[in-house]
DNA sequence: AGGTGTGAAATCGTTCACAGCC
DNA sequence: GGCTGTGAACGATTTCACACCT
């Protein structure tokens, strides 16, 4: 079954609300109410969690509980994914300690830079080699996804060693580049500038606008 | 003139790509090219460029100097954005020694922050104050934009204390909330889940389909 | 009454295909 | 021949509107 990007991306809220509500023993939630935390319309929530099976009560809303069971349902990972981090820099540190990497559905274990106060220790608990190992240590570790947070000129050479020998089937880019990888490994970025020009752009219109 | 989210979006990565065209001094692009380079197509390049009035030579290409010119003067804000941050835990040190930070067309005047450690201390060349203070120093300093990198307990909590002067016009949310903010105020959002969930989903989705 | 599930309509964004210019 | 600019076709996503259930 396939689903589009944009209900996935609200699938993941949905799921982070409900954990909440369910915390909060909360026992019943409507889609008008789940929306209105969310910011998003009734009928594309209800369309939403429709589209997996009835699952709401008519006249009565959605058992916060059976649902969020239901929606984690569909995102679980099949497997524990095994991730390897590229550039321990500022970045990578903060994302190292950052929740988004702590959840149980996946474990960074290992780490990969080029700077010698790095390589051959542990930072935070995992073990960081020698970017030029890396195809070596992404086969022995079984790692099959990356996160990289290297600067943009390091990107695409660590892109090629990283994807050398076809293990890793995913990678998580915070650089600013668009990277060339193997057709069957797929990318995702989280480009920060341009969510913060995105901003400024769309803020200098509405200035224009209300004048 | 309404622009598309999609569209401001590649224009910022035409412009980024541009400059560094420029640097390299070449004097001609075609839409294939940049196509080819940022993983759009060809078609899209050209309809993104055209919105703004003909700027390329049919036969041989865009101007690149030309282009560049044309972009930025797009993108370009009117003014100089000084921007505040809130929490300065590790990812927000990490963004402010980021590049997405360092432009000219804004820039980090003033951090908030509860920890004793920080408040009253210079972090990075800026001044650190209390997040009691923030409203104060939001109005003194001119501050219109901020950029929010707390835990997500402390979210909305900050979010009203910076809003309640009416100063604030945008914020750019690193925080896993849907944060809620007065009307006139526009948020943008980079949330590290969810483009590491999207990553895990659509991976176990192309394993399921590839049995 | 109140709230879900869902086809149909509307909106939004991308891609095609080709005329027109260099 | 090569490449842009653009209306028209297509595809994707959101919203509406209402039947149906409790």
């Amino acid at each position: 079954m396939k689903v589009a990007e944009p209900t996935v991306e609200r699938l993941i809220q949905y799921r982070r609300l409900l954990e909440r509500l369910a915390e909060e023993d909360l026992p019943v939630v409507s889609s008008r109410d789940i929306g209105d935390m969310l910011k998003f319309k009734a009928s594309q929530v209800r369309k939403d969690l429709s589209y997996f099976g009835e699952i709401g009560k008519r006249g009565v809303g959605y058992n916060v509980e059976k649902l969020l069971h239901h929606v984690s349902e569909i995102l679980e990972p099949t497997c524990k994914w095994r991730i390897g981090m590229i550039g321990i820099g500022r970045l990578g540190e903060a994302l190292l300690s950052h929740k988004a990497f702590l959840g149980d559905r996946y474990e960074i274990v290992a780490l990969f830079d080029v700077g010698e106060k790095k390589v051959g220790h542990e930072i935070m608990g995992r073990p960081c080699f020698h970017v030029d190992e890396m195809a070596e240590k992404i086969r022995e570790m079984d790692i099959e996804l990356v996160v990289l947070t290297v600067p943009k000129n390091a990107a695409q050479h660590c892109v090629d060693i990283a994807t050398s020998n076809g293990k890793i089937k995913g990678i998580l880019n915070f650089s600013p580049m668009a990277i060339a990888v193997p057709e069957d490994v797929m990318v995702y970025s989280v480009d920060i500038s341009i969510e913060l020009e995105k901003l400024l752009f769309y803020l200098k219109h509405k200035e224009k606008e209300s004048l």
